[in-house]
Parts: C-alpha cells; structure tokens; sequence
DNA sequence: ATTAATTCCTACTAATTTGCTAGGATTAGT
DNA sequence: ACTAATCCTAGCAAATTAGTAGGAATTAAT
C-alpha cells in the first residue's frame, strides 16, 4: 500500500505552482522539472491529469504554460491526489464487483477505511502544505 | 495506493480463525483455503507471516493446525494488517532517507497520514470486524 | 516402526503495475 | 516562417505482486 511516484511528484509541482501563484505567473513544465528534478515527459503526464481535474489551467503556445485554477487555500491535498493517483482507492472492490459478490466482511472495513483517509487530506489545503502548518 | 491480496486473504483467514476461536479448535490450512477459496500454499505463506507476529500459535504434525493466540477482541484488524502487508507504509521515506535528504514539504503530511491510517485500524478488533460492527 | 497428516522452508515463475522514455502532432507568440 | 510551448499516445524496462511447486521436518495414530 504505497503512493506512487505520481502522488509525489504531483504533490511537489502543486507546491511549486502555489508558491508562484502570486501575480498570476504562468509555468512552463521545463522549469517544474528544474525545480523538481523530474523528467518533463514525466512531469507532462502527471500534469496532465491535474489539467483534467481542473487543479491547473493550461495555455499553448510560446510563452505557454500552467497555472492553478483557485487559490492554494481553495485547493486540498486530497484533490490532488485523487487526481493523480486513480482516485486514491485502497481496493477496487468498493466500487467494483468482487468475486465474494460484494458483500464479504472486510468490505465495510475498506469503506470507512476510504472515508477516514479521504477526509484527513481533504481537511488539509495546498498552502497548509506549503507552510507545512498540518 | 491499494491493498494487496495478502491484506485482503489475512482478513479472511483471521475471521475464520475468530470464528472458530470458541473452544480452542485447532484450525488447518487447508479448510482455511476451503473456507476462503484461496490455495493452500498461498495462504501457508500468508499465516506464516501472522504466526510470526503472534497473530496466531501453530502446532505441527498429524492433527496439527492454527489459532489465534488471543480473543478476537483483543486482536486489532490494524494489528493484522501491518503483519502481513509488510508495515503498511505509504511511503518509504518515512523511515527510509529519500533522495530529498528527508525535508521535503510532503514528509510531514505523509507521516500525518499514516498515523491516522494506523489509529483508525488500531480502533477496531477482530470481533468488531466479525460482526461487522465497524 | 510405519504411515498419514500436517506445518515449515524456500526457490521459482507468470502476470501486473509502475515509472519512465520517446516521437511527433498541435498551438500560439514574434 | 520559426520557435517555444502544450498535447497525445505508444512502447518498454524494472519492480512488484500473486501464485505455483517441491520437498523437508514434525507429530499423532495405527
């Protein structure tokens, strides 16, 4: 039961883009993998999925780049995460159908287990994180 | 950030284990795969993990078999969990150095997680799982 | 003693997932 | 036109997970 790559490195470029979010600076992906020291064709498709969240607002083009959508207060850790981390789910059978039909005991376990993880980083905002103020 | 089947057959093999708890049955591997449809030699290395948390007492030879070392309410599911799901750790660098020299804005909030991951599991007992009295 | 039933130990393998690389299409400012 | 950027998607190598397999060790019953 580990976060993946992407849950950190998502973590990471959301903090940088909050520490820029001031004045509305756009941020090309080339300077989020400086700041980060990840790959940019990584970096790129974990972005991506932030953009399909809407976390994060592109513009194409020379002189492109991304910026967040609301302000670091507005935007929780939990989003973030469920965003880049397919949804966050510690098993599939909460949503899916599992080989016991569903209804085994530990099912009502992994639900609140969900919930109780769930609503910790969504009580959390990306500038608590990025004033490490938890 | 999901559950691996180990998790997920120790929670099985633990509650049919609670349930047969009554009277000191002494319970085989094989009717636990039975009982769970999980094959017995998956679930040999699965309850070797448990034995080696004290999770459960084996005897060897003819007649031979498991059981819980003590009530199951007196056994955290979380207990379970860590013992089979090699700690239950998010992420390593919580007690790993991580290429981030270990001060990364994340490591706070990962930390955070997992003590509330850990409390709430350590809140509910095997019986509570059992009757599903979560 | 022999047999049968069981745990115990450990090596291996197949399937899946993760983490990343790569190439090029598309868009927009100068 | 050129350049700097996002966007799209295919592929691959490494790691992890999930399970198979064989047989040694132990013990109860006959």
């Amino acid at each position: 039961m580990k976060m993946s790559s992407k849950a950190r490195y998502g973590l990471y470029v959301s903090v940088e883009l909050a520490r820029r979010y001031n004045n509305q600076e756009i941020v090309t992906v080339s300077s989020l993998a400086q700041a980060t020291g990840v790959t940019e064709k990584y970096l790129e498709q974990i972005i991506a999925l932030m953009k399909k969240a809407q976390i994060v607002v592109s513009s194409r083009g020379a002189n492109g780049g991304y910026k967040l959508t609301d302000e670091p207060s507005n935007i929780s850790v939990g989003r973030i995460l469920r965003a880049v981390e397919d949804n966050l789910q510690i098993v599939d059978c909460i949503h899916k159908d599992c080989a016991n039909g569903c209804n085994c005991v530990s099912r009502n376990l992994w639900t609140k287990l969900q919930i109780n993880i769930n609503s910790y980083l969504d009580t959390i905002s990306l500038q608590q994180l990025l004033e490490d103020n938890l």
